[in-house]
DNA sequence: TTGAAAGCGCTAACAG
DNA sequence: CTGTTAGCGCTTTCAA
């Protein structure tokens, strides 16, 4: 059916060796063979196995990345880069989406294991079991955004303490005092997430009670309902602190659905600054990052582990915390009279944990 | 590094097939045997190799999946819902994201074949020889939203035509008569939906001008540069009809940066019903289809295709043109005191052309 | 510069 | 029920 190296071998009147060493561009074949044999090559457009090519050289040239939720433009911006990125480097990628579920991640990950993938970004994963069943098959893998208490590996992710820090500070500086957290399922980043939210509210003695923590699932729908439930406590929060932009955008519209004005009745904030955070009918004040960046250091990682001796990582681990700039836009009420443009505020700058 | 068959096969005392045996759950091992093996697979935490397999079976149990644009919700959807359908199947999926672009494209299809993927999904590409290729390489094909002139292929797409005249009309309805049309890329879907709300506006007697038509890139910067001009226009459009709810939202900005009020200055309609269009603050009228059916019957056929003798597909091609339903929300200046909730509208229903 | 032989990890077909 | 043999498509020796 499909045209193999020896049906190229055969109609060129050469060894597969030789064809082999054409296709691979090694300088050792005379011109005129070379041409001979490319001509067969395009005739029966023939396409090397890459398959039976990894089986040999022990690399497929394929790379697996694991997220929660493609749906989320979050994710999908982060796979395009990605997938940019690595295709650059010869790697293909092969997506896998868990929608925050674990049994679903297992068996993703028994498939890149099984299709032999030379490597693994994991961006999703609720323990730390994902990243053992990669570790015991010897599979390369780094870690994007979510990490795990004492997990040996390279880790990069969002410095989360500071960034939900910065935002509830901001709320506070803005006259609230009550101030709810939405977040999805809890993990390591959604625990730091909180944890800033919490110290903020610590250092300007506020309560920081549990009633104001609202949990649910990870997208619009957890969002609506989580704030739907604390917009029915006695006393209600007059801000909300989500942990995703889609979150944000489903507490908008239970604030809505409740007859409330955002921002005037409710402040809501996100994190990703995805596309729909700054349309002009939604201005939503959220975190920012650099996906390209992530993505890029990512891979870059990836590979040095990728090229290094079977075993041991190449240096000591990396764990780069990014930091995030808040997004002032409109839904936390900015003063009035205030330049429309979103206003930027920096945090100090990266920082790098060895 | 990694455990082989062999591996196991010496540390059971037994031979490589019947390890094999085992691992494939074919019924004629003993159950002493078949312990004992199990046993040193877990020890080792042994997992098949796929590429290995694959080379010996013809099948990788893998499928590509090839799109325009991830970081659109729309997208993203397919991608999640495409997953879980070919893995309870026991598929992977291999996705691409081309941007949009006949390089990546190309490339992206050259991998996929490489990879010797047992079929591909394509809901991307500007013309057919992408397809082509894959043709060429004996890759069973089925072709999701987009289609070619004259390709001999299976589709699974939107009534484009059918869609965009009932949206068209409904502008019309509304008291419209100066609609614009906001296009990304020309492609038949394009060409398609472009005939539609030309085939509306000719059947009420309305003028179809090209300065009405404004193309751009296929998001929501795209949407917004593409509205910013046709607002330019002396004798400036009511109403745009977009082809994607994230033109349609920059669409929406573009028409707030002007100072114009959507939907009183300029009614907007976009393509998809993503989540965004649905929030209180957007409220976008749209077009909304089935996407888990679409990818559902695109599955299944694949499979059909897939489990055929090479060469010819079985049976006659399918092509399926799903119907979408409007969904009427307030971009386009419902009538006051009206039911906030989406008014929904049907087309008569699905057509099938063999 | 080219060819022949061996083998990657696995399964199909047969023999015992 | 289990083992042996052969070979998938390719690359890596090594020899010519």
């Amino acid at each position: 059916m499909r045209a193999t190296i020896k049906d190229i071998a055969r109609l060129a009147g050469v060894s597969a060796q030789t064809v082999s060493n054409v296709v691979n561009d090694r300088p050792v074949v005379g011109e005129a063979t070379r041409r001979r044999v490319l001509d067969v090559c395009r005739q029966l457009s023939y396409t090397p196995n890459a398959a039976a090519r990894g089986l040999v050289t022990g690399s497929r040239k394929v790379i697996g990345l694991v997220v929660p939720h493609i749906g989320n433009p979050s994710y999908g911006d982060l796979i395009a880069t990605l997938t940019r990125i690595a295709g650059a480097a010869g790697y293909s990628v092969v997506v896998g989406d868990t929608g925050w579920n674990a049994g679903p991640e297992r068996e993703l990950l028994r498939s890149l294991i099984r299709q032999s993938v030379d490597g693994v970004i994991l961006a999703s994963g609720n323990d730390a079991s994902g990243l053992q069943a990669l570790r015991d098959a010897g599979v390369p893998t780094v870690l994007v955004f979510n990490y795990f208490e004492g997990c040996d590996a390279d880790v990069f992710r969002i410095d989360n303490l500071a960034a939900f820090r910065m935002v509830t500070r901001h709320l506070i500086g803005l006259g609230h005092r009550r101030i709810g957290f939405v977040r999805g399922l809890m993990s390591t980043v959604v625990k730091a997430r909180e944890d800033g939210w919490r110290s903020a509210l610590a250092e300007a003695g506020l309560e920081a009670g549990d009633e104001l923590i609202s949990a649910s699932t990870f997208d619009q729908h957890g969002g609506h309902a989580a704030v739907t439930a604390l917009l029915g406590l006695a006393d209600r929060p007059t801000a909300v602190v989500c942990t995703s932009d889609i979150m944000a955008c489903g507490a908008m519209d239970a604030a809505a659905d409740l007859g409330l004005d955002v921002p005037r009745d409710l402040a809501v904030t996100g994190f990703d600054d995805i596309f729909v955070a700054g349309m002009r009918r939604v201005r939503l004040t959220t975190l920012r990052y650099d996906r390209a960046r992530l993505a890029q250091q990512a891979f870059d990682r990836l590979l040095q582990v990728m090229a290094a001796p079977p075993g041991q990582s190449p240096g000591p681990r990396q764990s780069i915390a990014l930091s995030c700039e808040l997004v002032v836009r409109g839904s936390c009420g900015s003063p009035a009279g205030a330049d429309p443009a979103a206003t930027r505020i920096r945090t100090p700058k990266e920082v790098a944990r060895p």
